[in-house]
DNA sequence: ATTAACTTTCAAAATATTTTGAAAGTTATA
DNA sequence: TATAACTTTCAAAATATTTTGAAAGTTAAT
């Protein structure tokens, strides 16, 4: 396989995983492209490269931007905006990890807080069966959050610090 | 707030999270309603709570069930059958990260391998970053795999029953 | 203040996903 | 074996999401 087929097929892969997991497939691919690619990209070789319109191009970047995966960058003396996606494969899932920890673990932790509240007949098995799945579910959310929040923190946690070894 | 009420928030929250991780909405609705329900339901108590048509609710109880996340009971006397889901947080979370790491995983590894193995020229800017890219999130995926598969296998292991004891 | 190079917006169009429901299929029981 | 109770299928319809592209907006340089 030639590097450009390669290149290709990893984008193509990307853009699955991304929609698998709620992630558009296009902010994915944007996403890959910048991954393989040594330079910052202009807007404009973006969509020539995935063959996209200059509007999705530039709301993907912006979402990317925001993502904290993509930085634009700027020449001195160009009017146009370049962007560069950081390559560091840590960086870019602990950036994930805490956007998402951010838009939706603690959204539905507000939630399940407030319906771990509710109250009932101690005898009522809909009642009771409700609350236990709520509060469990409650218990593990919180969890994970904390856990998140610990490892985001904390290169400097021993503990923490040595689990990452494993994975880098 | 009352049961009810707080029922169809739960469903409803349940659905949207879902729909952001890339699970269908209506599937994750049909778990969340069978995860504050004391007993097994049948298609039509589903149907009927849920507003979905009958053909919806065949097809995501069988994908619910392929899921591991639900199972059919025949009750002795009765042709209708009926769909239990099993309320242990821990199982649903394990039987996701299985599923999802066998469906979702275990594919792109395969994928990367591939590319891992394309060959170019050793002062190639464009192969260099490449090869980086493509091999580094091999790695993190590998051992994100190695992981799942571990903590998957083994409550047996001590150090994962310990820490799996931190989220229960 | 005007131009030109570039970016952003957003309503409409295209596409993808989900849902419906009626017909076909299955199977326990009489 | 016939019936009736139930489940499954799948093409078409509904809905949701994504993409387009032209117009509007911005801004650096003259």
């Amino acid at each position: 396989m030639q590097l450009p087929e390669a290149k290709g097929k990893f984008i193509e892969a990307w853009g699955k995983l991304g929609s698998e997991w709620g992630i558009n497939r296009t902010m994915a691919q944007v996403h890959a492209l910048l991954l393989v690619s040594p330079n910052e990209l202009t807007t404009e070789e973006i969509m020539e490269e995935l063959k996209i319109s200059r509007g999705n191009a530039n709301m993907t970047l912006r979402d990317l931007i925001s993502w904290g995966l993509v930085e634009k960058q700027h020449k001195a003396g160009e009017r146009k905006e370049y962007f560069y996606a950081d390559k560091d494969t840590w960086n870019i899932a602990r950036q994930v990890a805490k956007e998402r920890r951010k838009r939706e673990l603690d959204p539905i932790i507000k939630i399940l807080d407030e319906l771990s509240k509710v109250e009932g007949e101690s005898k009522d098995e809909a009642f009771i069966t409700f609350n236990k799945s709520v509060t469990d579910i409650n218990k593990l959310a919180k969890n994970v959050d904390k856990t998140l929040e610990t490892m985001l923190k904390a290169e400097e946690n021993w503990f923490w610090k040595s689990i990452f070894k494993m994975f880098k």
